[in-house]
RNA sequence: GAGGCUGUAGCUCAGUAGGUUAGAGCGUCAGUUUGUGGCACUGAAGGCCGUGGGUUCGAAACCCAUCAGCCUCCCCA
């Protein structure tokens, strides 16, 4: 038979039944606390229409995203069009003519999408939690994929901080559960807004936030240079010097962030939100939360507190991330719908927990007893006992072929099956069975019905 | 989009300075052992050496191209 080279697209990954359970024990313990602090699930389709995607996420993100090629354009009586329309499509414009649907970039502007056609039927706040595959045709490598899952947890129609301060401790029991060691990066957007309009005008929003993000990977004097090329004089480069230079505990921060950006409008907003964060006041404190002035978050919607999640003691990004936005309907036509939300990287997470060797032995329950097969009638037999287990919800399965003991033993060796139960022509003529534990080879004999009675 | 590394058995990898029939470990299958696994021993199957060209008497090895994977930058989860 000719061997067929198969092969898996780039950045896609197919999961076996370990890695399977351990990714569901990560989504399972995500979704229960969504769930316990009120969200409802929401999923909406791989696909969307491509100018629903399209200008959301900036230049480098719309050519990320993953446009999907329509269909029937073979058709002998479009051709002319379509051939016409593909020039635009070379010419780097993306055409409707070839191409109407892309695989959704993320949850958070399908969701934007969502609220804006159910602006009418939504009960606000509406708190909403989305566990789905996003694509991206980025060029893949550790931990960044071209398929991957995204958690995402939003809350729209509340400029309440409380939400806030709920998102940090979603964070923390997440992580906490989890068994990963995390801090919780917190900053606000407005003390950078602050920071541009003191040195710069808030024109240069962008540059710094952009220069200020890419501080723990290029250092502080090539940030300077960055800051010098846009312009910024020799003074404002110092003050931001200054503000990145922060640093002690939480209330450290705050003083010294004071002394920088306290006279400003903006700043005294900004420094407010943080504050209201790391008090632990009625609800208590949020453990591992803590304020960094150089957390920036890329450039798009956040307009308020904003969040980001690393894992202490491995080498990895971000695991996690979030904001507060002011408008994000605003790009499909429903103005004035603040909202705040997070996200979970579980891709991330997975590589991260096994790394630290974080996974529970729980997540490897499977088939709990495995019949041995060693005739028909005896098989008759043990499929009557195991469609009573099943019915009390043990799972079980009978090797289907009769063969040799050796054969089945190693099966069940090798699913990691802890039992397996005996019913021979012996064990039927007395209407018992031999169950054998594999791990510590003991094995009892006992009649079917005390077998039975067990569960 | 830019750069680096790697493609040899199902998997992880050896393969000496180009030289007969390309190796190991693990895994698979069979047997020792036809109702008691893990261990051990014996044996077997399994390779167009990523693909295409070139250099050479001779290429898995050297050169070029191409494809794929991994990694870094950019950006991000």
């Amino acid at each position: 038979m000719a061997k067929i080279k198969v092969s898996l697209p780039q950045g896609t990954r197919d999961f076996n039944a370990e890695v399977v359970r351990k990714r569901n024990y990560i989504f399972q313990t995500i979704r229960t606390v969504f769930e316990l602090y009120g969200f409802e699930p929401l999923e909406t389709p791989a696909m969307e229409n491509l100018e629903t995607l399209m200008g959301k996420y900036g230049d480098e993100g719309d050519k990320l995203i993953f446009k999907i090629l329509n269909n029937g354009l073979d058709l002998p009586e479009k051709h002319a069009k379509a051939q016409s329309d593909f020039e635009q499509v070379l010419a780097g414009k993306n055409n409707t003519g070839i191409t109407e649907r892309a695989l959704k970039y993320d949850l958070t502007i399908p969701f934007a999408r969502y609220v804006a056609m159910n602006h009418g039927q939504l009960t606000y706040p509406y708190k909403r939690y989305q566990i789905q595959p996003v694509w991206r045709a980025d060029r893949p490598q550790k931990g960044r994929y071209r398929e991957f899952y995204q958690c995402d947890a939003d809350v729209v129609g509340s400029q309440s901080l409380l939400l806030e301060k709920e998102f940090a401790a979603i964070y923390a029991r997440v992580f906490e559960q989890l068994g990963i060691d995390v801090v919780i990066k917190v900053n606000s957007r407005k003390l950078l807004a602050a920071l541009a309009e003191v040195c710069g005008g808030a024109d240069q929003l962008t540059a710094i936030t952009v220069a200020i993000d890419k501080l723990d990977k290029i250092g502080i004097d090539k940030v300077k240079t960055e800051l010098t090329s846009r312009g910024l004089t020799h003074e404002q480069i110092h003050q931001i010097e200054r503000y990145l230079q922060i640093n002690g505990s939480n209330e450290q921060k705050m003083e010294q962030i004071e002394a920088l950006l306290g006279h400003t409008e903006t700043g005294q907003k900004g420094m407010e939100e943080l504050r209201y964060l790391i008090n632990a006041g009625q609800f208590g404190t949020i453990p591992n939360l803590s304020i960094d002035f150089t957390l920036a978050r890329g450039l798009n919607y956040y307009t308020g507190i904003i969040f980001e999640v690393a894992a202490r003691n491995v080498q990895m990004g971000s695991i996690g991330g979030g904001g507060r936005y002011d408008d994000l309907t605003g790009l499909f036509g429903i103005s004035n719908i603040p909202g705040v939300g997070i996200s979970f990287g579980v891709d991330r997470i997975y590589d991260v927990m096994e790394e630290l060797n974080l996974f529970p032995a729980q997540t490897k329950n499977g088939t709990q007893y495995l019949f041995f097969n060693l005739g028909t009638a005896e098989s008759t037999k043990a499929f009557s006992l195991m469609q009573v287990l099943r019915t009390k919800g043990i799972a079980c399965e009978l090797y289907p072929d009769q063969v040799k003991f050796d054969k089945q033993f190693k099966y069940a060796e090798k699913k990691q099956i802890p039992h397996v139960v005996i019913i021979g022509s012996n064990e039927l003529e007395k209407d018992q069975c031999v169950v054998k534990k594999l791990d510590s080879s003991e094995q009892i004999v006992l009649s079917c019905d005390d077998f039975l009675l067990q569960f």
